[in-house]
DNA sequence: TTCGTTCCGATGCGCTTGCATCACATCCTA
DNA sequence: TAGGATGTGATGCAAGCGCATCGGAACGAA
């Protein structure tokens, strides 16, 4: 066995291996031994790669939002190549994203699955919590950017998204990205099948598509006195 | 201490210490002598009302899922009886209850996140998401006649909302409970502020009541072949 | 080759877990 | 009042946990 060991690469195996140990017992199955089994280490390399479990799962969940960011953006990608045809594309890739972010195949199922297990630890273990939002901060700009271009033939120039941060484009993201997770939750516990999931998604996004106006929002939405930019704490 | 003890308050007791104890510390911080301690009983006695820790916890689930569904149907009922106006009420009444499904205030918040860690666990053991699902079923035709109160002056005659159930608003029922649920989650870690999750969720109730059309949809939601019912395994 | 350093994999320890067991206090029946 | 049945709460136990420790294999320097 060679002396030296990569050791970013063994972390991301193990990290798979903490994601395929939670996807069939939950994060209370995660445990050092069996990480070290699955991941075909020894107990002694884990903890070397890892001071701590928790800083174990900490990087665990930051690999599988980087896996899925990744394909997220790999698909808005897909679409800004290859935009030629100003037809119908940002819908379709808006569907397609947020269905990357959601369920489809099994394989992506079992992603949500670990997710989901991250995210209810999160609602308790405030450094899991802060690693999400990064994440979903991650995912905002990228939706504003597809619901603009989706809305008006003349997108915001570049990276900036020209009005304020509660303009209705970052509502609509907000509120997609919030729907995703709703649906992909309830796929996972078997209240929904994929398709229905998928269906109303769709039906969402066409929805936002078609309302255009952005200013005029209803009388009652004046609940809070400042709707401020609803994102708190993002960094840190 | 008298020789007969009303078990099912004890249960009861018992059910409201695993949320706590699942409030500050998610589901893997439930051990049965720390619910015995906190519920102010022996180890034995939550022995002898469950028989084990997952009978345990389901029957905690149920419980807390009771008290949701109590809530919520309180709410409704609350307008359906003092029905008197028909100007804006249904909207409105959506809005609480949807609200009282999600998030709002600091008690709710942390029924929230007993709920969530039960979701999570729920992906992982099917008896969990049995129950969940029950929950869910009885939600939706609530929130369909809502819905169906909200958008026409002549409701559906009684209980049997009208047409199929792949209808509209089962369709809006269903994007609506999964839009709480993802609300809620983002706003657990911390991504969004309560404010703003009610400002969405009030946003998209006035969406979905204004969209009157129910039948005409787009033409790329034939995605599925049959959209069927969209529910699958209500009961058994 | 031989030494020194570096890193690995196995083992041990203290603790907690869920569950089983058991002596005892309490209340109904004669 | 005595007796039995019943439910209770404390204790025991095997297993599993996270973490600390340690002997030994693999390399570079001399």
């Amino acid at each position: 066995m060679p002396r030296q060991v990569d050791h970013e690469e063994r972390r991301r195996r193990i990290a798979e291996a903490v994601c395929a140990l939670a996807d069939d017992s939950g994060l209370e199955g995660v445990t050092l031994r069996d990480v070290a089994t699955r991941a075909g280490v020894s107990m002694g390399a884990v903890q070397r790669c890892f001071k701590t479990k928790q800083e174990m799962l900490v990087f665990a969940l930051d690999h599988i939002g980087e896996r899925v960011t990744e394909r997220v953006s790999a698909r808005a990608r897909a679409r800004t190549a290859t935009a030629d045809e100003p037809a119908e594309p940002a819908g379709s890739t808006l569907a397609r994203v947020l269905g990357e972010v959601a369920l489809v195949d099994e394989a992506q199922r079992a992603e949500a699955r670990v997710w989901l297990a991250f995210v209810a630890q999160a609602a308790v273990t405030p450094e899991l919590a802060a690693v999400l939002r990064n994440r979903y901060s991650e995912l905002h700009p990228l939706l504003v950017r597809l619901l603009g271009e989706s809305r008006t033939a003349a997108p915001v120039p570049d990276g900036g998204v020209a009005p304020g941060p509660d303009h209705e484009p970052h509502r609509a993201a907000r509120t997609l990205l919030a729907l995703a997770d709703g649906l992909t939750t309830h796929v996972l516990i078997g209240h929904l099948t994929p398709q229905t999931a998928l269906t109303l998604l769709r039906a969402q996004i066409d929805t936002l598509i078609r309302t255009n106006p952005p200013a005029a929002l209803p009388p009652h939405t004046a609940g809070g006195p400042a709707p401020a930019n609803g994102q708190e704490a993002p960094a840190t």
